[in-house]
RNA sequence: GGGCAGGUAGCUCAGUUGGUACGAGCGUCCGCCUGAAAAGUGGAAGGUCGGCGGUUCGACCCCGCCCCUGCCCA
């Protein structure tokens, strides 16, 4: 416990936020950094909530974390599904605790929405079960064109924004328009902290090395046994999960046990859409010029990403 | 040595009874992205149609030879 003399100085503490592409080394600089700052890490991934998802998500193992505590990991059971706003609130949460006792938070993570909706000004209208479920289900009665339509009628500014063919936005749309009878933006907010003191440190890394880290990694997942942890979670419901089944790795693999691809087949169409993932990701930083960009392979990349936090807050 | 099938986009394959390749899926590249985000979605770039020669106004499609791949016979 801090005791605090001054104005509050647990906000004076920096958020610091590392992002980057999958397997370009973001874990092992996490750690570095967090010893360094006296920092406590914060989970960004949407994958890595789930609870026994551990070598496909390339989890940190418990004995590796150096005695820093990890938050938000193994939240959810892989039934549950998972969504941005609750784990907006859960990482707020964190940080704020974080802070409390005097640690530096550093967020560890791929998720660029997750991420973003974290550090910045971003609110959610909220959700209803049921209503939702009643525009699927139109939804599957009717298709996507149709329902744009209907779209366009009550909220013609989401309607030109979302495409006729993206079901998923159109329902977000049109549930969003019920429950608060306003518009459904449908555009990304300012790039704007929540908190002034926060820095974003990216990890650099070009395009062949790290497709040939994703392969490596891939293949040393399998070795891992990854198969036989997908065949243990699909006991526990993997398949029922909405989220859950979908993730890299996990989504082909269960496709290998329904018979449609050949192990073979799974392990190669988990490199593709590791690379397709990766490249998805750095779309999403790139339009980010607040990010700090330092290479995966600098030896000084600690210090450097050190003195990136130092220039936004005392540490 | 002989016979058959095939050689068209990075990959797997469509296709035209000869008139500028209508290509498709996958991959690649780029964009979008507010309660599934490791998800969802839009677009673009790629082809001297195995090689050489011939027939023809014109060939990827016809003829000849050659090369390569697979299968069969000897």
């Amino acid at each position: 416990m801090t005791h605090s003399t001054m104005s509050s100085p647990q906000t004076e503490l920096p958020i610091v936020a590392l992002v980057g592409p999958t397997a370009a080394g973001k874990t092992g600089l996490s750690l570095d950094l967090a010893e360094r700052l006296g920092g406590e890490i914060v989970n960004t991934d949407a994958m890595q909530v789930y609870r026994g998802m551990d070598i496909g998500t390339a989890k940190l193992p418990p004995t590796e974390r150096r005695g820093i505590p990890h938050h938000l990991l193994d939240t959810l059971t892989v039934r549950d599904p998972a969504t941005v706003a609750q784990f907006q609130e859960w990482a707020r949460a964190a940080i704020g605790g974080i802070r409390g006792r005097g640690s530096v938070p550093v967020l560890v993570g791929g998720s660029a929405l997750y991420t973003r909706a974290i550090l910045d000004r971003f609110e959610f209208p909220g959700t209803d079960d049921a209503v939702r479920a009643r525009w699927e289900a139109e939804l599957d009665a009717v298709g996507a064109a149709a329902l744009h339509a209907r779209l366009a009628e009550t909220d013609p500014a989401a309607a030109a924004a979302i495409r006729p063919d993206n079901a998923r936005r159109i329902v977000r749309a049109l549930e969003v328009g019920e429950l608060t009878g306003r518009s459904f933006t449908a555009t990304l907010p300012e790039l704007t902290y929540l908190d002034p003191r926060t820095v974003q440190i990216g990890v650099e890394i070009d395009r062949p090395t790290l497709d040939a880290r994703i392969e490596r990694r891939v293949a040393q997942m399998y070795d891992a046994g990854l198969v036989a942890e997908v065949e243990r979670l699909l006991d526990e419901g993997l398949a029922e999960g909405r989220t859950a089944a979908r993730a890299i790795g996990y989504q082909q693999v269960i496709a290998h046990f329904a018979g449609d691809l050949t192990l073979a087949e799974a392990r190669e169409r988990t490199v593709i859409a590791t690379r397709q993932f990766a490249r998805r990701q750095l779309a999403w930083w790139r339009k980010d010029p607040r990010i700090v960009w330092i290479p995966f392979d600098a030896e000084d990349r600690v210090d450097r990403a050190v003195a990136a936090v130092r220039k936004i807050g005392r540490v």
